[in-house]
DNA sequence: AGCCCAACACTACCAAAGGGACTATCTTGG
DNA sequence: CCAAGATAGTCCCTTTGGTAGTGTTGGGCT
């Protein structure tokens, strides 16, 4: 008619990173959508977080992609429906992976209270750290349960046991790394007089800051910064 | 009326962290919303990354609530508007450091395709790491260069050192972090079959981690555990 | 035997954020 | 003198976050 030659009345909304963080996900096994909310809430929160009601829609553009199929089953009269992952599924998520993906994103609201702390008096941004270390307590405290499982070999799938303990490492450093800056923020913190504002400079500090970054970027162009080879 | 005794057609939206991070920078002095938008890629994106248009659109609710005032200036034809902020808007920030604040968020697709390496080949894990210290790098360049600017004095704020060597360091740190781990990763994973699903469990760093959270947990309960002591 | 509560299985809605397209003026190097 | 790039924004649409709400089922307790 007036349009194109396509007049498809629902254009096929497009895959994004969270789609395939699903796929990924059923590409272990098939599962109900309350299943798949709880990976989402329990582990893959660490590094790809999406609030519960995606979780719900993104299943269902998979299948509309054709990248999943969804069976309905009862419990009693109550209706679920279990995803389990196509052939083209597969392949989609292998396309994916061999995609190059946008860099990390950080952010904290606390972090953003103690670059601001010159508003404010010292022992708000000594309570502020405080609460980042309790908050890296607690995602501690969760990790050495699953990590714990994993040891015992009580924990599911067994056979991502080699992927978990590469991205498992990780996660535990970036806390690792939060907690002893916390540590050492109070520290400094702690010398400086009551408004933040007027705090001395500690040039050693800074400069120790930039060797560690020249450091880091030498190490990169000595090894690093050539492409893995090509088959 | 019908209604309650205020019958505000604007309701006033809602003070979000994004509206106090452009209120933090109003309070070091005033600056056109062009400039704002500057510094928040060039510098608060490392800790509160957000998006342009909204930086656009935050010192327009700050006006509203009274934080802060807008004076219209001209540079030939073009207008512009400055914004400073108010005793008021002084009163609110330091309201706002002394709440408290939600934990850090940490995500990336990277990592995510880590996680689900055994989706696709050796080869596609190895690159992803790859691109991700080719970003860390990227990151790392431009600290260099902001650091070396303090050392020398070019910097503007001087009077800032103190609280930018501090987050300065966590940001730093955080990047030395993933490019030590991203380093590992891959000497882990070239030892990896070409199906990464088959790779081996390596127990030895599965243990180092969950030490690493243990002595972690150890230390926050023998010391840092209580909060700072109120006035 | 009956009841309560936690886990299960979702849907609906709206504010906040992302992000690109678009306009227009000013400055500066060649 | 002119083009390119910096300055100074506006507009709009989609995606996401996050909360509230609805009802079901199974297990434990009395």
């Amino acid at each position: 008619m007036a349009g194109k030659d396509r007049d498809a009345p629902d254009p096929a909304p497009v895959l994004t990173p969270t789609s395939f963080a699903l796929l990924g996900l059923l590409n272990l096994q098939p599962w109900t959508t309350y299943e798949l909310a709880q990976q989402m809430d329990r582990t893959l929160s660490r590094m790809w977080p999406r609030a519960r009601s995606k979780v719900y829609e993104e299943p269902k553009k998979l299948v509309r992609h054709g990248l999943a199929r969804a069976t309905t089953e009862t419990v009693g009269r109550r209706p679920r429906t279990v995803y389990r992952i196509t052939p083209k599924g597969r392949r989609a998520l292998a396309r994916w992976l061999a995609q190059s993906a946008d860099g990390p994103v950080f952010e904290s609201e606390q972090v953003l209270k103690v670059f601001f702390a010159d508003g404010g008096g010292r022992l708000d941004t000594l309570r502020t750290l405080h609460d980042l270390r309790a908050w890296v307590h607690e995602r501690t405290m969760v990790n050495v349960e699953v990590g714990r499982a994993y040891l015992d070999g009580s924990a599911p799938f067994p056979s991502r046991i080699a992927l978990n303990t590469v991205v498992g490492r990780l996660l535990d450093d970036l806390l690792e790394c939060l907690d002893t800056w916390a540590d050492w923020a109070s520290g400094v913190v702690e010398t400086w007089p009551d408004a933040p504002g007027e705090a001395p400079a500690d040039q050693a500090s800074l400069e120790a800051t930039l060797r560690q970054a020249e450091a880091r970027a030498e190490r990169w162009l000595g090894s690093g910064s050539s492409p893995p080879a090509q088959p």
